[in-house]
DNA sequence: CACATCTATGCACACGTTAACAATAGTCTT
DNA sequence: AAGACTATTGTTAACGTGTGCATAGATGTG
């Protein structure tokens, strides 16, 4: 039905092989004799089968590229970046296929065969059963976003118990004292990195954050919008609030503005990411940016290297966060 | 290297092909033997070689997801919720291949053996060469998101036409008389369709929009901005903007605050799409929703019918939009 | 001129799987 | 009890491509 090498074959008059090699630009064959096969390949709108290639050379053509979950959790702006960082690495090279970790059953078809290289954005310890199955199996794997150990992964990460660190740091030399946290999804690295940022500023500052100062979150607006109502309900209520992520920031500016208060001049308040909206919402929001784009493509760049190089270099690439001053905090000093 | 099912026939004492029968489950193997066969199978971690079944089977187990581009000009949700909704339709059947038609410097690679189905996300009349290529190779192909007419080519989209005229409607309704408007991303048929809504809202009610209400914008919160810092600027300014998506709202409003004015006491505005942050925004938006993840998932089951069942059903699925009144919109009733 | 060397090409097989056809043994029918 | 039929398994080829080895002709060498 579809055109193989086979048919370029009789139409030149020589053997498949020629043609194979002819299209592979072998140096064994004549340069006329290439140009005659690429010339009737043209014609013939010849496409190899990949699956033929696969077969006989042991190389897949795909790249994995998996995230914890697709469901809940992974922030719209981050996945984007993160697929386009990847794509605009391996362009033609290879295919991108996406798929979230929660939707395995199990690891079992995932071979050598299959992914020539593999890309995970993890954010969570769960994810270390993938992990160390896909470093057995020997496929080169680069891990983002969260710090690994397991030998032979290339890992790439940003800095985010810094950037929490700065940021704490950033509201207590603004005058804060009375310093709220809403934590991330629980089981998430980053959730855990930037608590530990956080509360480590918080020490160096001799500043406590009591226990009503904390509230769990989802990483969603919705519960930012909800863990704000509980710090505005206190007697004693906060100055300052570190959300850790954007979108919580969100949504607990809305119930401070639902409350009839103002941030920054009731409440200040603090995100974490520098999602795209996080310069245009009113106030415009102080937080960290973290460089997920470049992570994706340092990532992928070190994936293709060690892929073709067969070259492990186990390293790890910690990148910096950078704290984005902006409208949301307010200066207590007089 | 890795099991092959030679490797299991030769200890289970039978041959090859009783074992790759019995690995499907033909009728033709007692259930005795089939049982024996599994079980050795299990224990060598047995997984098929993908590359040889696709050889012999002439299928790939990929469905493309392509976007028109995935550099700029997609919004981060519309990504998100897409590859959502078709990943969970399609879950262990297939891989997902995701990619950019700008990507491509050719379709020559897209063929009937790479792909066993195509979801294009088309935002674009651009879109259409890929589109006639993909069909003509007779590859199963279901566009989301724009109006197609190809022949064999299943289509689900939204209403965004009507979505914009209620939307304009429901601002005359509100007592808007001096309505501007903020254009989509030129060259995206969704910009168009809104477009279209909007003025046919406009004509309907006898509403006339003068050329200095009109802005172009690019879908991004920047856009937005700048346009509504123009409208701002008149000396006449509209006391309502409806804008052709959330995103350019967002960064609308952005520009109100910073003139020290009040949405929506001094100006209205309408979004469009019903992002997640839409809800949560000040003042929450009044917008369009339009069902993506639905469209999506609508398209994947379509899609894996066609492949499954090799039977065409041209028929346009049209899904509809829903105006979500929140409190960006003045009523100017006294 | 006989022999070695080099160049361009072909032959045959391999990759791992499925499927058409063949073969064998057992069961049923009349 | 012979022929037909059934149930189960095996033999062999095929999918499209790449590669080790053989081959044939050309060229060089002493």
């Amino acid at each position: 039905m579809s055109v193989t090498i086979k048919d370029i074959a009789k139409l030149a008059g020589v053997s498949h092989t020629t043609v194979s090699r002819a299209l592979n630009n072998s140096p064994l064959i004549q340069e006329e004799t290439k140009a005659r096969i690429r010339i009737i390949a043209e014609q013939l709108d010849y496409t190899p089968n990949y699956s033929a290639k696969s077969l006989v050379l042991d190389r897949s053509y795909n790249l994995g590229l998996f995230f914890t979950t697709l469901s809940n959790g992974t922030s719209a702006g981050f996945f984007y970046e993160a697929i386009r960082g990847v794509n605009s690495v391996i362009r033609d090279r290879y295919q991108l296929i996406v798929k979230g970790i929660d939707d395995y059953t199990s690891f079992h078809s995932i071979t050598k065969k299959s992914f020539d290289g593999i890309i995970i954005v993890s954010q969570s310890d769960d994810d270390q059963p993938i992990i160390e199955h896909i470093a057995a199996k020997g496929i080169p794997l680069v891990v983002l976003n969260r710090p690994v150990e397991t030998a032979g992964v290339l890992n790439v990460l940003s800095d985010e118990e810094q950037g929490a660190f700065h940021a704490g740091t950033f509201l207590v030399q603004q005058g804060h004292q009375r310093i709220a946290l809403i934590e991330g999804r629980k089981g998430f690295k980053s959730a855990q990195n930037r608590k530990d940022g956080f509360e480590r500023a918080m020490d160096h500052h001799g500043i406590s954050v009591p226990p009503e100062y904390r509230m769990p979150g989802l990483y969603d607006l919705e519960s930012g919008h909800k863990a704000m109502r509980q710090f505005l309900s206190l007697t004693d209520r906060p100055t300052a609030v570190f959300c850790c992520n954007d979108e919580m920031a969100l949504g607990a500016i809305k119930a401070v503005f639902e409350a009839g208060l103002q941030v920054p001049q009731d409440i200040s308040v603090v995100g974490f990411d520098d999602t795209v909206f996080a310069a245009y919402v009113t106030p415009a929001l102080t937080t960290v940016r973290r460089p997920i784009e470049q992570i994706s493509k340092e990532g992928a760049m070190r994936l293709l290297g060690n892929i073709e190089n067969k070259w492990h270099e186990t390293e790890q690439l910690l990148l910096r966060t950078e704290l984005i001053v902006r409208e949301s905090v307010q200066s207590l000093h007089t």
